[in-house]
DNA sequence: GAGGCAGTTTGCGCCAGCGCAAACTCCCGG
DNA sequence: CCGGGAGTTTGCGCTGGCGCAAACTGCCTC
Protein backbone atom coordinates (compact mmCIF):
# COMPACT_ATOMS: atom_id res chain seq x y z
CA UNK A 1 0.00 0.00 0.00
CA UNK A 2 1.28 3.61 -0.88
CA UNK A 3 2.25 6.19 2.14
CA UNK A 4 -0.13 9.36 2.30
CA UNK A 5 1.87 12.27 2.24
CA UNK A 6 -0.70 13.72 4.72
CA UNK A 7 1.32 11.63 7.20
CA UNK A 8 4.81 13.13 7.32
CA UNK A 9 3.93 16.57 5.60
CA UNK A 10 3.12 18.61 8.77
CA UNK A 11 6.29 17.23 10.65
CA UNK A 12 9.34 20.18 11.08
CA UNK A 13 11.57 17.47 9.57
CA UNK A 14 10.05 17.74 6.25
CA UNK A 15 8.99 21.64 6.77
CA UNK A 16 10.30 23.66 3.19
CA UNK A 17 9.98 20.71 1.04
CA UNK A 18 7.53 20.23 -1.86
CA UNK A 19 4.70 17.81 -2.23
CA UNK A 20 6.16 16.01 -4.93
CA UNK A 21 9.44 15.78 -2.95
CA UNK A 22 7.58 14.54 -0.35
CA UNK A 23 6.00 11.47 -2.45
CA UNK A 24 9.56 10.66 -3.68
CA UNK A 25 10.79 10.36 -0.32
CA UNK A 26 7.83 8.44 1.02
CA UNK A 27 8.48 6.15 -1.89
CA UNK A 28 11.76 4.87 0.03
CA UNK A 29 10.21 4.45 3.35
CA UNK A 30 8.92 1.40 4.68
CA UNK A 31 5.88 1.24 7.15
CA UNK A 32 5.98 -1.12 10.11
CA UNK A 33 4.12 -1.92 13.27
CA UNK A 34 5.75 -2.66 16.39
CA UNK A 35 4.01 -3.95 19.33
CA UNK A 36 4.19 -2.86 22.70
CA UNK A 37 7.56 -4.33 24.27
CA UNK A 38 8.96 -5.05 20.95
CA UNK A 39 12.69 -4.27 20.07
CA UNK A 40 13.26 -2.51 17.07
CA UNK A 41 16.82 -2.60 16.83
CA UNK A 42 19.40 -3.59 19.83
CA UNK A 43 22.05 -2.15 21.07
CA UNK A 44 25.23 -2.78 19.16
CA UNK A 45 23.78 -4.08 16.23
CA UNK A 46 24.60 -3.21 12.75
CA UNK A 47 22.61 -0.17 12.04
CA UNK A 48 20.96 -1.01 8.53
CA UNK A 49 18.27 1.89 8.85
CA UNK A 50 16.90 5.28 10.44
CA UNK A 51 13.49 5.65 11.59
CA UNK A 52 10.69 8.05 12.11
CA UNK A 53 8.06 7.36 14.86
CA UNK A 54 4.51 7.72 13.66
CA UNK A 55 2.54 7.02 16.38
CA UNK A 56 3.41 5.66 19.94
CA UNK A 57 6.56 5.93 22.24
CA UNK A 58 9.29 4.35 21.83
CA UNK A 59 12.12 4.31 25.18
CA UNK A 60 15.52 3.97 24.26
CA UNK A 61 17.65 1.98 25.66
CA UNK A 62 21.79 1.64 27.31
CA UNK A 63 22.80 -1.27 28.84
CA UNK A 64 26.19 -2.10 30.17
CA UNK A 65 28.65 -4.95 30.42
CA UNK A 66 27.20 -5.79 33.94
CA UNK A 67 23.50 -5.41 32.56
CA UNK A 68 22.46 -2.26 34.39
CA UNK A 69 20.01 -0.32 32.37
CA UNK A 70 20.13 2.97 31.64
CA UNK A 71 16.80 4.91 29.90
CA UNK A 72 19.24 7.40 27.56
CA UNK A 73 15.05 9.23 26.46
CA UNK A 74 11.94 8.71 25.05
CA UNK A 75 10.81 9.75 21.55
CA UNK A 76 7.41 10.73 20.95
CA UNK A 77 5.15 11.14 17.89
CA UNK A 78 6.99 12.57 14.94
CA UNK A 79 10.79 12.59 15.88
CA UNK A 80 13.60 10.83 14.11
CA UNK A 81 15.48 7.53 15.27
CA UNK A 82 18.25 5.56 15.11
CA UNK A 83 19.84 7.71 12.75
CA UNK A 84 23.28 6.31 13.61
CA UNK A 85 23.80 7.14 9.88
CA UNK A 86 23.76 10.98 10.39
CA UNK A 87 26.26 10.76 13.00
CA UNK A 88 28.75 8.38 10.85
CA UNK A 89 28.41 5.41 13.05
CA UNK A 90 27.62 2.03 11.64
CA UNK A 91 25.46 0.81 14.72
CA UNK A 92 23.14 1.68 16.90
CA UNK A 93 24.58 3.03 20.78
CA UNK A 94 21.63 1.72 22.15
CA UNK A 95 18.85 -0.41 21.67
CA UNK A 96 15.00 1.04 21.39
CA UNK A 97 11.71 -0.47 22.31
CA UNK A 98 8.13 0.54 21.85
CA UNK A 99 6.59 1.36 25.09
CA UNK A 100 3.25 1.09 23.56
CA UNK A 101 1.89 -0.35 20.43
CA UNK A 102 3.79 1.66 17.55
CA UNK A 103 3.91 2.42 14.05
CA UNK A 104 7.02 3.84 12.15
CA UNK A 105 8.67 4.58 9.13
CA UNK A 106 12.15 3.13 8.48
CA UNK A 107 14.13 3.95 5.68
CA UNK A 108 17.34 1.76 4.49
CA UNK A 109 20.74 3.71 5.42
CA UNK A 110 21.92 3.19 1.78
CA UNK A 111 19.15 6.19 1.03
CA UNK A 112 20.89 8.64 3.66
CA UNK A 113 23.25 10.17 0.63
CA UNK A 114 20.80 11.00 -1.45
CA UNK A 115 18.21 12.24 0.87
CA UNK A 116 21.09 14.73 1.86
CA UNK A 117 21.65 16.15 -0.92
CA UNK A 118 18.28 15.99 -2.04
CA UNK A 119 16.40 17.39 0.80
CA UNK A 120 18.76 18.89 2.95
CA UNK A 121 16.54 20.35 5.08
CA UNK A 122 15.48 17.04 5.92
CA UNK A 123 19.27 16.21 6.65
CA UNK A 124 19.54 19.54 8.24
CA UNK A 125 16.46 18.73 10.74
CA UNK A 126 18.74 15.48 11.74
CA UNK A 127 21.57 17.40 12.74
CA UNK A 128 19.57 19.72 14.49
CA UNK A 129 17.81 16.83 16.13
CA UNK A 130 21.04 15.37 17.03
CA UNK A 131 22.32 18.56 18.43
CA UNK A 132 19.77 19.25 20.60
CA UNK A 133 20.08 15.84 21.89
CA UNK A 134 23.17 16.38 22.76
CA UNK A 135 22.04 19.24 24.68
CA UNK A 136 19.80 17.48 26.67
CA UNK A 137 22.31 15.03 27.52
CA UNK A 138 24.76 17.45 28.54
CA UNK A 139 22.02 19.05 30.97
CA UNK A 140 21.15 15.56 32.56
CA UNK A 141 25.05 15.33 33.22
CA UNK A 142 24.83 18.83 34.72
CA UNK A 143 21.73 17.96 37.11
CA UNK A 144 22.98 14.72 38.11
CA UNK A 145 26.25 16.65 39.08
CA UNK A 146 24.55 19.21 41.14
CA UNK A 147 21.00 18.15 42.20
CA UNK A 148 19.81 15.50 44.36
CA UNK A 149 17.52 13.18 43.76
CA UNK A 150 14.76 14.62 45.01
CA UNK A 151 15.11 17.08 42.18
CA UNK A 152 16.55 15.13 39.65
CA UNK A 153 13.04 12.84 39.69
CA UNK A 154 11.01 16.31 40.06
CA UNK A 155 12.62 17.11 36.40
CA UNK A 156 12.18 14.43 34.83
CA UNK A 157 8.81 13.52 35.85
CA UNK A 158 8.21 17.37 34.37
CA UNK A 159 9.74 16.81 31.31
CA UNK A 160 7.64 13.41 30.33
CA UNK A 161 4.47 15.23 31.42
CA UNK A 162 5.24 18.32 28.90
CA UNK A 163 6.76 16.15 26.14
CA UNK A 164 4.20 13.16 26.33
CA UNK A 165 1.07 14.76 28.42
CA UNK A 166 -2.47 14.39 28.04
CA UNK A 167 -4.92 15.98 29.95
CA UNK A 168 -6.88 13.81 32.47
CA UNK A 169 -9.89 14.20 34.87
CA UNK A 170 -7.59 15.05 37.87
CA UNK A 171 -4.39 16.85 35.83
CA UNK A 172 -1.71 15.96 33.30
CA UNK A 173 -0.92 12.49 32.82
CA UNK A 174 2.11 10.66 31.12
CA UNK A 175 0.43 9.15 28.23
CA UNK A 176 2.23 5.35 28.01
CA UNK A 177 2.35 3.18 30.86
CA UNK A 178 5.70 4.32 32.87
CA UNK A 179 6.89 1.92 36.21
CA UNK A 180 9.05 3.46 39.41
CA UNK A 181 12.04 1.26 37.68
CA UNK A 182 11.76 3.21 34.29
CA UNK A 183 12.01 6.84 36.30
CA UNK A 184 15.09 5.14 38.13
CA UNK A 185 16.99 4.43 35.17
CA UNK A 186 16.24 7.52 33.73
CA UNK A 187 17.47 9.33 36.46
CA UNK A 188 19.94 7.46 38.16
CA UNK A 189 18.39 6.57 41.24
CA UNK A 190 16.37 3.71 42.59
CA UNK A 191 12.95 2.36 42.60
CA UNK A 192 12.60 2.32 45.99
CA UNK A 193 13.67 5.81 46.55
CA UNK A 194 11.30 7.05 43.50
CA UNK A 195 8.38 5.32 45.03
CA UNK A 196 8.98 7.01 48.15
CA UNK A 197 8.83 10.27 46.80
CA UNK A 198 5.89 9.87 44.64
CA UNK A 199 4.21 8.66 48.07
CA UNK A 200 5.09 11.99 49.59
CA UNK A 201 4.24 14.06 46.67
CA UNK A 202 0.71 12.18 46.90
CA UNK A 203 0.59 12.74 50.26
CA UNK A 204 1.54 16.86 49.43
CA UNK A 205 -1.36 17.17 46.58
CA UNK A 206 1.28 17.33 43.82
CA UNK A 207 0.48 14.50 41.87
CA UNK A 208 -1.14 10.86 41.73
CA UNK A 209 -0.03 7.73 41.04
CA UNK A 210 -0.70 4.21 40.54
CA UNK A 211 0.87 1.77 38.65
CA UNK A 212 2.74 2.24 35.37
CA UNK A 213 0.75 5.46 35.73
CA UNK A 214 1.68 9.19 36.85
CA UNK A 215 -0.69 12.09 37.00
CA UNK A 216 0.73 15.64 37.88
CA UNK A 217 -2.36 17.36 39.63
CA UNK A 218 -0.04 20.38 40.58
CA UNK A 219 2.57 21.45 37.84
CA UNK A 220 3.60 24.55 39.56
CA UNK A 221 4.34 22.65 42.96
CA UNK A 222 6.60 20.53 40.96
CA UNK A 223 8.25 22.80 39.09
CA UNK A 224 9.31 24.06 42.88
CA UNK A 225 10.43 20.76 43.75
CA UNK A 226 12.40 20.29 40.72
CA UNK A 227 13.80 23.90 41.68
CA UNK A 228 14.57 23.38 45.11
CA UNK A 229 12.24 25.73 45.92
CA UNK A 230 9.38 24.28 47.85
CA UNK A 231 8.42 25.58 51.55
CA UNK A 232 7.11 22.26 52.98
CA UNK B 1 50.23 37.11 7.93
CA UNK B 2 49.13 34.42 5.49
CA UNK B 3 48.51 30.46 6.53
CA UNK B 4 50.04 27.52 5.58
CA UNK B 5 48.29 24.41 4.76
CA UNK B 6 50.44 22.37 5.98
CA UNK B 7 48.86 23.94 9.88
CA UNK B 8 45.63 21.67 9.02
CA UNK B 9 46.79 19.39 6.28
CA UNK B 10 47.39 16.73 8.15
CA UNK B 11 43.84 16.79 10.33
CA UNK B 12 41.15 14.20 9.92
CA UNK B 13 38.84 17.30 9.39
CA UNK B 14 40.16 17.98 6.21
CA UNK B 15 41.32 14.58 4.67
CA UNK B 16 40.15 14.44 1.77
CA UNK B 17 40.32 17.86 0.39
CA UNK B 18 42.95 19.45 -2.28
CA UNK B 19 45.70 21.68 -1.70
CA UNK B 20 44.11 24.74 -3.00
CA UNK B 21 40.87 23.62 -1.64
CA UNK B 22 42.60 24.12 1.99
CA UNK B 23 44.38 27.14 0.67
CA UNK B 24 40.83 28.73 0.54
CA UNK B 25 38.96 27.58 3.31
CA UNK B 26 42.56 29.00 5.20
CA UNK B 27 42.02 32.19 3.57
CA UNK B 28 38.54 32.47 5.48
CA UNK B 29 39.92 31.71 8.65
CA UNK B 30 41.42 33.91 11.23
CA UNK B 31 44.21 32.89 13.46
CA UNK B 32 44.19 33.91 17.56
CA UNK B 33 46.64 33.66 20.40
CA UNK B 34 44.59 33.10 23.60
CA UNK B 35 46.36 32.96 26.69
CA UNK B 36 46.16 30.63 29.54
CA UNK B 37 43.13 31.38 31.33
CA UNK B 38 41.33 33.30 29.11
CA UNK B 39 38.47 33.27 28.13
CA UNK B 40 37.54 31.77 23.82
CA UNK B 41 33.74 32.53 24.17
CA UNK B 42 31.19 32.28 27.06
CA UNK B 43 28.78 30.13 27.79
CA UNK B 44 24.83 31.94 26.06
CA UNK B 45 26.59 34.40 24.47
CA UNK B 46 25.73 34.67 20.45
CA UNK B 47 27.58 32.37 18.36
CA UNK B 48 29.42 34.23 16.16
CA UNK B 49 32.37 31.86 14.84
CA UNK B 50 33.62 28.11 15.50
CA UNK B 51 36.98 27.09 16.09
CA UNK B 52 39.68 24.56 15.08
CA UNK B 53 42.15 24.02 18.29
CA UNK B 54 45.58 23.78 16.79
CA UNK B 55 47.91 24.21 19.91
CA UNK B 56 46.83 23.97 23.72
CA UNK B 57 44.33 22.53 25.31
CA UNK B 58 40.63 24.07 26.29
CA UNK B 59 37.78 23.09 28.94
CA UNK B 60 34.40 23.41 28.10
CA UNK B 61 32.48 24.35 30.79
CA UNK B 62 29.20 24.50 31.78
CA UNK B 63 27.73 27.11 34.85
CA UNK B 64 24.47 26.29 36.41
CA UNK B 65 21.93 29.68 37.40
CA UNK B 66 23.24 28.91 41.40
CA UNK B 67 26.43 29.28 40.44
CA UNK B 68 28.14 25.53 40.76
CA UNK B 69 30.16 24.25 37.53
CA UNK B 70 30.56 21.34 35.55
CA UNK B 71 33.71 20.70 32.74
CA UNK B 72 31.92 19.36 29.93
CA UNK B 73 35.03 17.97 28.04
CA UNK B 74 38.53 19.39 26.81
CA UNK B 75 39.88 19.99 23.67
CA UNK B 76 42.51 18.99 22.69
CA UNK B 77 45.08 19.60 19.67
CA UNK B 78 43.48 18.70 16.13
CA UNK B 79 39.70 19.17 17.48
CA UNK B 80 37.06 21.29 16.42
CA UNK B 81 34.82 23.22 19.25
CA UNK B 82 32.12 26.03 19.61
CA UNK B 83 30.28 24.56 16.59
CA UNK B 84 27.16 25.89 17.39
CA UNK B 85 26.19 26.73 14.38
CA UNK B 86 26.21 22.67 12.95
CA UNK B 87 23.91 22.16 15.40
CA UNK B 88 21.51 25.15 14.22
CA UNK B 89 22.45 26.77 17.97
CA UNK B 90 23.11 30.65 17.71
CA UNK B 91 24.35 30.65 21.13
CA UNK B 92 27.20 29.01 22.71
CA UNK B 93 25.88 26.69 25.15
CA UNK B 94 29.11 26.62 27.09
CA UNK B 95 32.03 28.57 27.64
CA UNK B 96 35.53 28.00 26.57
CA UNK B 97 38.43 28.46 28.40
CA UNK B 98 42.31 28.42 27.70
CA UNK B 99 43.71 25.66 30.39
CA UNK B 100 47.13 26.56 28.73
CA UNK B 101 48.50 29.35 25.82
CA UNK B 102 46.51 28.08 22.83
CA UNK B 103 46.15 28.54 19.29
CA UNK B 104 43.00 28.50 17.18
CA UNK B 105 41.28 28.81 14.18
CA UNK B 106 38.37 30.39 13.88
CA UNK B 107 35.44 30.95 11.05
CA UNK B 108 32.50 33.51 10.80
CA UNK B 109 29.34 31.00 11.41
CA UNK B 110 28.23 33.13 7.97
CA UNK B 111 31.42 30.83 6.10
CA UNK B 112 29.37 27.39 7.19
CA UNK B 113 27.17 26.96 4.57
CA UNK B 114 29.37 27.65 2.11
CA UNK B 115 31.70 25.79 3.40
CA UNK B 116 29.45 22.48 3.86
CA UNK B 117 28.68 22.61 -0.49
CA UNK B 118 32.03 23.16 -0.85
CA UNK B 119 33.77 20.97 1.20
CA UNK B 120 31.34 18.28 1.99
CA UNK B 121 33.98 15.87 3.68
CA UNK B 122 35.01 18.69 5.99
CA UNK B 123 31.05 19.32 7.60
CA UNK B 124 30.39 15.70 8.06
CA UNK B 125 33.24 15.54 10.28
CA UNK B 126 31.95 18.24 12.28
CA UNK B 127 28.81 15.65 12.52
CA UNK B 128 30.70 13.04 13.15
CA UNK B 129 32.46 15.07 15.99
CA UNK B 130 29.07 16.04 17.28
CA UNK B 131 28.13 12.35 16.87
CA UNK B 132 30.57 10.83 19.10
CA UNK B 133 30.66 13.68 21.41
CA UNK B 134 26.78 12.99 22.17
CA UNK B 135 28.07 9.05 22.53
CA UNK B 136 31.01 10.20 25.24
CA UNK B 137 27.84 12.15 27.25
CA UNK B 138 25.59 9.30 26.97
CA UNK B 139 28.86 7.24 28.50
CA UNK B 140 29.02 9.74 30.97
CA UNK B 141 25.33 9.46 31.98
CA UNK B 142 25.90 5.82 32.25
CA UNK B 143 29.15 6.01 34.45
CA UNK B 144 27.12 8.57 37.12
CA UNK B 145 24.61 5.89 36.97
CA UNK B 146 25.79 2.74 37.38
CA UNK B 147 29.26 3.41 38.89
CA UNK B 148 31.03 4.29 42.36
CA UNK B 149 32.83 7.51 42.80
CA UNK B 150 36.23 6.00 42.48
CA UNK B 151 35.57 4.11 39.28
CA UNK B 152 34.03 7.36 37.83
CA UNK B 153 37.16 9.06 38.82
CA UNK B 154 39.74 6.36 37.66
CA UNK B 155 38.24 6.27 34.26
CA UNK B 156 38.38 10.37 33.52
CA UNK B 157 41.77 10.13 34.64
CA UNK B 158 42.49 7.34 32.52
CA UNK B 159 40.36 9.30 29.59
CA UNK B 160 42.59 12.30 30.36
CA UNK B 161 45.87 10.50 30.26
CA UNK B 162 44.91 8.90 27.05
CA UNK B 163 43.93 11.43 25.04
CA UNK B 164 45.90 14.12 26.42
CA UNK B 165 48.98 12.27 27.56
CA UNK B 166 52.78 12.88 27.86
CA UNK B 167 55.17 10.20 28.71
CA UNK B 168 57.09 11.28 31.81
CA UNK B 169 59.99 10.23 33.96
CA UNK B 170 57.80 8.01 35.84
CA UNK B 171 54.95 7.06 33.92
CA UNK B 172 52.37 9.31 32.03
CA UNK B 173 51.35 12.33 32.98
CA UNK B 174 48.56 14.50 32.25
CA UNK B 175 50.36 17.50 30.11
CA UNK B 176 48.29 20.45 31.33
CA UNK B 177 47.64 21.95 34.73
CA UNK B 178 44.80 19.97 36.22
CA UNK B 179 43.24 20.65 40.06
CA UNK B 180 41.50 18.77 42.11
CA UNK B 181 38.67 20.46 41.65
CA UNK B 182 38.71 20.13 38.05
CA UNK B 183 38.78 16.31 38.24
CA UNK B 184 35.88 16.70 40.75
CA UNK B 185 34.05 19.04 38.15
CA UNK B 186 34.18 16.19 35.78
CA UNK B 187 33.36 13.31 37.80
CA UNK B 188 30.08 14.76 39.88
CA UNK B 189 32.27 14.54 43.16
CA UNK B 190 33.58 17.12 45.41
CA UNK B 191 37.31 18.19 45.57
CA UNK B 192 37.92 16.42 48.66
CA UNK B 193 37.03 12.82 48.02
CA UNK B 194 39.09 13.36 44.70
CA UNK B 195 42.08 14.26 46.81
CA UNK B 196 41.94 11.14 49.35
CA UNK B 197 41.88 8.67 46.06
CA UNK B 198 44.29 10.20 44.62
CA UNK B 199 46.32 9.79 47.64
CA UNK B 200 45.50 6.33 47.88
CA UNK B 201 45.91 5.49 44.60
CA UNK B 202 49.05 6.91 45.66
CA UNK B 203 49.93 4.65 48.49
CA UNK B 204 49.56 1.66 46.67
CA UNK B 205 51.97 2.89 43.74
CA UNK B 206 49.20 3.92 40.75
CA UNK B 207 49.75 7.42 40.48
CA UNK B 208 52.04 9.90 41.98
CA UNK B 209 50.62 13.54 41.65
CA UNK B 210 51.56 17.04 42.77
CA UNK B 211 49.90 20.81 42.61
CA UNK B 212 47.91 20.39 39.31
CA UNK B 213 49.91 17.80 37.97
CA UNK B 214 48.80 14.19 38.03
CA UNK B 215 51.23 11.00 36.40
CA UNK B 216 49.98 7.67 36.42
CA UNK B 217 52.54 5.34 36.82
CA UNK B 218 50.63 1.98 36.64
CA UNK B 219 47.67 2.45 33.90
CA UNK B 220 46.85 -0.88 33.65
CA UNK B 221 46.16 -1.21 38.00
CA UNK B 222 44.36 2.04 37.12
CA UNK B 223 42.08 0.30 34.77
CA UNK B 224 41.38 -2.38 37.23
CA UNK B 225 40.01 0.38 39.27
CA UNK B 226 37.62 1.92 36.93
CA UNK B 227 36.43 -1.65 36.41
CA UNK B 228 35.86 -2.16 39.89
CA UNK B 229 38.28 -5.33 39.71
CA UNK B 230 40.98 -4.61 41.92
CA UNK B 231 42.25 -6.73 44.59
CA UNK B 232 43.42 -4.74 47.50
C1' DG C 1 -14.21 -14.91 40.26
C1' DA C 2 -9.97 -17.10 41.65
C1' DG C 3 -5.38 -17.26 41.25
C1' DG C 4 -1.08 -15.44 40.15
C1' DC C 5 2.16 -12.28 38.65
C1' DA C 6 4.09 -7.85 37.97
C1' DG C 7 4.52 -3.78 40.05
C1' DT C 8 4.47 -1.07 44.38
C1' DT C 9 5.00 0.27 49.25
C1' DT C 10 7.39 0.70 53.55
C1' DG C 11 10.34 -0.45 57.67
C1' DC C 12 14.96 -0.76 58.88
C1' DG C 13 19.89 -0.53 59.00
C1' DC C 14 23.89 0.92 56.91
C1' DC C 15 27.69 3.27 54.55
C1' DA C 16 29.81 6.00 50.66
C1' DG C 17 30.75 10.24 50.05
C1' DC C 18 29.96 15.00 51.40
C1' DG C 19 31.48 19.22 53.59
C1' DC C 20 33.49 21.91 57.22
C1' DA C 21 37.66 23.29 59.42
C1' DA C 22 42.26 23.68 60.01
C1' DA C 23 46.78 22.73 58.88
C1' DC C 24 50.13 22.24 55.42
C1' DT C 25 52.98 22.95 51.04
C1' DC C 26 54.45 24.60 47.02
C1' DC C 27 55.14 28.15 43.70
C1' DC C 28 55.58 32.78 42.23
C1' DG C 29 56.52 37.61 42.41
C1' DG C 30 58.83 41.35 44.35
C1' DC D 1 65.08 35.36 50.16
C1' DC D 2 60.82 36.29 52.00
C1' DG D 3 55.72 36.66 52.08
C1' DG D 4 51.34 35.45 50.45
C1' DG D 5 47.95 33.07 48.15
C1' DA D 6 46.35 29.21 45.65
C1' DG D 7 46.03 24.52 45.80
C1' DT D 8 46.10 20.27 48.67
C1' DT D 9 45.63 17.10 52.60
C1' DT D 10 43.31 14.95 56.41
C1' DG D 11 40.39 14.35 60.66
C1' DC D 12 35.76 14.20 61.93
C1' DG D 13 30.85 13.89 62.02
C1' DC D 14 26.81 13.52 59.53
C1' DT D 15 23.17 12.17 56.28
C1' DG D 16 20.90 11.17 51.76
C1' DG D 17 19.86 7.59 49.51
C1' DC D 18 20.64 2.68 48.82
C1' DG D 19 19.12 -2.06 49.17
C1' DC D 20 17.18 -5.98 51.43
C1' DA D 21 13.00 -8.12 52.94
C1' DA D 22 8.42 -8.68 53.36
C1' DA D 23 3.89 -7.35 52.78
C1' DC D 24 0.53 -5.43 49.82
C1' DT D 25 -2.37 -4.30 45.55
C1' DG D 26 -4.44 -4.21 41.32
C1' DC D 27 -4.74 -6.13 36.81
C1' DC D 28 -5.04 -9.87 33.51
C1' DT D 29 -5.92 -14.57 32.35
C1' DC D 30 -8.25 -18.62 32.40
Amino acid sequence: MPLDRSLIAGLPAFSGLEGSELDSILAQACSSRFPRNSEIFGQDQEASHFFLLLSGHIRVVRTTPDGDQIIARYINEGELFGIAVAMGRTTYPASAVAAVDCVALSWPNSTWAELQSRAPSFAGSAYQTIGSRLQDTQERVVEMSTQQVEQRIASAVLRLVTQSGRKGETGIEIDFPISRQDIAEMTGSTLYTVSRLLSAWEDEGIVRSGRQKITVTDPHALMLVAENRRRR
